[in-house]
DNA sequence: TATCGGTATCTTACCAAGAAGAGGAATGAA
DNA sequence: TTCATTCCTCTTCTTGGTAAGATACCGATA
């Protein structure tokens, strides 16, 4: 009948009965649900010879739109990972053509990440198949209960911080 | 006025307008608020020298009830991480005495992974605490919002095939 | 204009944690 | 007894975090 967090909630009734739980009803749920979908995103790629990291990085150099290009900052600052984590990211996908190094002219302690071609049409050609795995992983709303919950999801969001990439 | 999410749906409607990009909305803001949360509560339960991983086992042995005991396979199932993983978790909380490893008698291929004492202490003092964060974390929900979002969760959840924890 | 301290940006070195998969002991069924 | 299976542990590999380092820029001051 429930999931898995109701029976971690029905548990924690019997334990702790002097405790309301019912933040974990939440908490818990989008803990378990970033799991599950990060696993199967990661198995999408994964066919594609990507990982979920380089797909970070590659479709956030996208939609930057024309010359598809970024600086590590800007990549630490839409990835959520630290900048260590970012500079051993792009030194796996240099190895793996799918970005280049290119020195900035006007500030030389910047570098400014590059799509390659290739970089550009691996992501190009799985963009939309990877929209229609998404759509896939959330079949189970319909359109109302999906926008209700990235409205919900949204002020949640906003109310920890998250306002911009920028 | 936007959340990141927004920021990100605005660049793929400006880059690829072929792609309806509707569930970046959900799956995105899920994967945000899963780290952010994290992130939060990682530093909640640092303060009192523990890290995640730690509470995990803690709580789960916890809610088991009396005489909070599991084996290594049944946290490996609720905690979403693999068997070697939980070995090495497992390992550190002996060398912290926060839980110890008991032989059983009955199947000499399992051991019992049990509170101790310290253990067991640590996490009824902390657990209201730790709830009352959680609380804080999602003030900016009332009931009424915070409950049709567990609900589309779940039922999210379900459809992924997270039934149970056995 | 030259210089000096502070700041910004990326990279490097080291360490912690988990994944993957092999290994080994114990169980149970034929 | 034998052999497949179960269960935990161990080893290796990968990834990210942390913190220090290197280089470049900038602004104030003389």
């Amino acid at each position: 009948m429930g999931d898995a967090v109701d029976a971690v909630m029905d548990a924690w009734r019997r334990e702790r009965p002097d405790v309301d739980i019912w933040p974990v009803g939440v908490v818990g749920r989008i803990q378990r649900l970033a799991r599950l979908l990060e696993a199967e995103i990661q198995d999408f790629f994964r066919r594609y010879g990507l990982d979920n990291s380089e797909a970070d990085v590659l479709t956030t150099l996208r939609r930057s739109g024309e010359p598809y290009e970024l600086t590590p900052g800007r990549l630490v600052k839409a990835s959520m990972v630290t900048s260590g984590a970012i500079t051993k990211r792009i030194d796996r996908m240099v190895a793996k053509n799918l970005v280049e190094r290119v020195p900035d002219a006007v500030d030389r302690r910047t570098v400014r990440i590059r799509l390659t071609l290739h970089g550009r049409q691996t992501i190009d050609d799985l963009f939309a198949l990877h929209i229609a795995n998404e759509t896939r992983l959330l079949q189970a709303l319909d359109r109302d209960q999906a926008d209700g919950l990235a409205n919900t999801l949204r002020t949640l969001l906003q109310s920890l911080g998250d306002t911009s990439l920028t």
